[in-house]
RNA sequence: GGUGGGGUUCCCGAGUGGUCAAAGGGGGCAGACUGUAAAUCUGUUGUCAAACGGCUUCGGAGGUUCAAAUCCUCCCCCCACCA
């Protein structure tokens, strides 16, 4: 008993359940509907959303039917869930724009064939419909102000009296609500999972669903991921690590894993790849024995990236990590380049700029890498600055044609780990 | 609507006429040490300039002054208490 259960804690995976013996019950036994919700709030997951994914998609490969639910309605509400702030609003458009594509990511995660074949579903085609007046009788009699008041996530913004809580996102709550009771009807399903900030929306709903059905349904949250020195996880110099390729390349995708901390390595590789427990045991032990080989790191970036880009992806990320952290760049084609660099952010300047030979500031400042002249200069006379791999300390450092990489190229770095590609057209 | 407090650089926050491009902390970036790790230490963090020195910035618009983040006027926004 609870085998399923049990798999996900060893990985430590959940936080919460509501009633775990029942819980344990209903993972083992293959074909339940099981639903998690995302909110279309940008046109791109970003890895921070990849925990209830991949639980989901766990929990398929545990012979379940994975329902991913868009929140094509609830996005044009907000979540307060986890706030402190209220939400700017999106249009109608952004919100079936972000749906359509969140929808075509998660088809990476989930199998959408076979017999426990995956569902998608979109919020907005039970709650669009339903009048004012319905939704006040049907639903919202259900619930009351007191009830709602004692949730954590509106509980905060009442007592705050600097940014309170509007009447439409206090309403999110019962918007979910009314999914899961949806969702019960129509898949029956039973479980409804979502991160550790969605357990009063959660619980809203199994609530809803027994007043109004007289059945038991349950709830399931993840933790929130952590890193182990604090740092905000899914995030690399500030930006958010999306699953888009358009906005994360592979490459950058690739090194994000790959720059993991030790001491993450093993729970990243329990949350974000489906190797079974022992696997991740074995490359643990093995990373811990040696962990300046980085071999945790290695196959948690390469694990992750195949799955989030595929195979091709996985290998030219890889490719351009080892020739970029391999040593010298001299002797490479001009093809090689262009592979290597396909993922690397890039400029093109006219080779005239360089024939008589161009300053390093000009050329970190022309080619986006520095911001200013003066962050420019700084960086050189820091030391920061490489260019083909080789530090540039000198900010008076001119380059001629004969820097350029098959005849083409130049390749600036700053510091360990963040090229740009120069191309001289 | 009334009364009081407040809006400063990426964030928090000091600064109440010149010595202010503005303390301190956080964060960011870079260096050293390393292993594309962590921890630690160091430097740096508006912009132009090699430098001297300019220029733009303290909610917005005006004004006083040789000189304004600092004083005055109007306006906008936030907060507290009262109604």
């Amino acid at each position: 008993m609870g085998r399923v259960l049990d798999s996900l804690k060893q990985r430590g995976m959940f936080s919460q359940v509501t009633n775990e013996a029942e819980v344990a019950k209903l993972l083992d036994t293959p074909g339940n509907a099981i639903y998690v919700g995302f909110d279309p709030t940008a046109d791109s997951l970003h890895v921070g959303h990849m925990l209830p994914i991949m639980g989901l998609a766990m929990l398929q490969r545990a012979g379940h039917i994975p329902i991913a639910l868009v929140g094509g309605a609830t996005g044009m509400v907000g979540d307060p869930s986890g706030r402190s702030t209220e939400r700017n609003l999106l249009t109608a458009d952004e919100v079936r724009h972000n749906s359509e594509c969140i929808r075509k990511q998660l088809m990476h995660f989930l199998d959408f064939s076979g017999s426990n074949a995956a569902i998608m579903e979109n919020n907005a085609d039970w709650t669009e419909k339903l009048t004012a007046i319905e939704w006040l009788r049907d639903v919202g009699k259900h619930f009351t102000i007191n009830y709602m008041l004692a949730k954590e996530s509106v509980k905060r913004r009442v007592e705050d009296r600097e940014s309170g809580v509007s009447y439409t996102e206090f309403s999110y709550m019962i918007l979910q609500a009314n999914d899961f009771l949806q969702l019960f009807r129509r898949h029956n399903c039973r479980l409804q999972a979502g991160g550790s900030d969605q357990w009063g929306n959660i619980t809203a709903g199994i609530d809803l669903i027994r007043r109004v059905t007289g059945a038991e349904a349950f709830g399931i949250t993840f933790p929130l991921v952590t890193t182990s020195s604090g740092e905000k996880f899914g995030k690399s110099a500030g930006n958010a690590v999306w699953l888009d390729p358009a906005r994360t390349s592979p490459y950058r995708f690739y090194q994000y894993w790959l720059q993991t901390e030790d001491a993450d390595v093993e729970k990243f590789l329990g949350f974000f790849s489906f190797l079974p427990w022992e696997e991740i045991q074995a490359i643990s032990a093995e990373h811990m024995a040696a962990p300046e080989r980085r071999v945790g790191q290695r196959r948690l970036a390469e694990e992750v990236t195949r799955l989030v880009h595929g195979e091709a992806e996985l290998q030219r990320a890889m490719n351009a990590s080892k020739a970029l952290f391999g040593g010298s760049l001299n002797g490479l084609e001009k093809r090689d380049l262009d592979d290597i660099f396909a993922d690397v952010p890039s400029a093109t300047m006219d080779r005239s700029d360089m024939a008589t030979g161009i300053g390093i500031v000009d050329l970190l400042v022309k080619s986006g890498m520095c911001a200013s002249n003066g962050e420019a200069r700084r960086m050189v006379q820091g030391g920061g600055i490489y260019v083909n791999n080789e530090r540039v300390g000198e900010p008076a450092a001119t380059f001629g044609p004969d820097a350029l990489l098959a005849d083409s190229v130049i390749v600036l770095r700053s510091g360990k780990k963040n090229y740009r590609l120069v191309r001289f057209g």
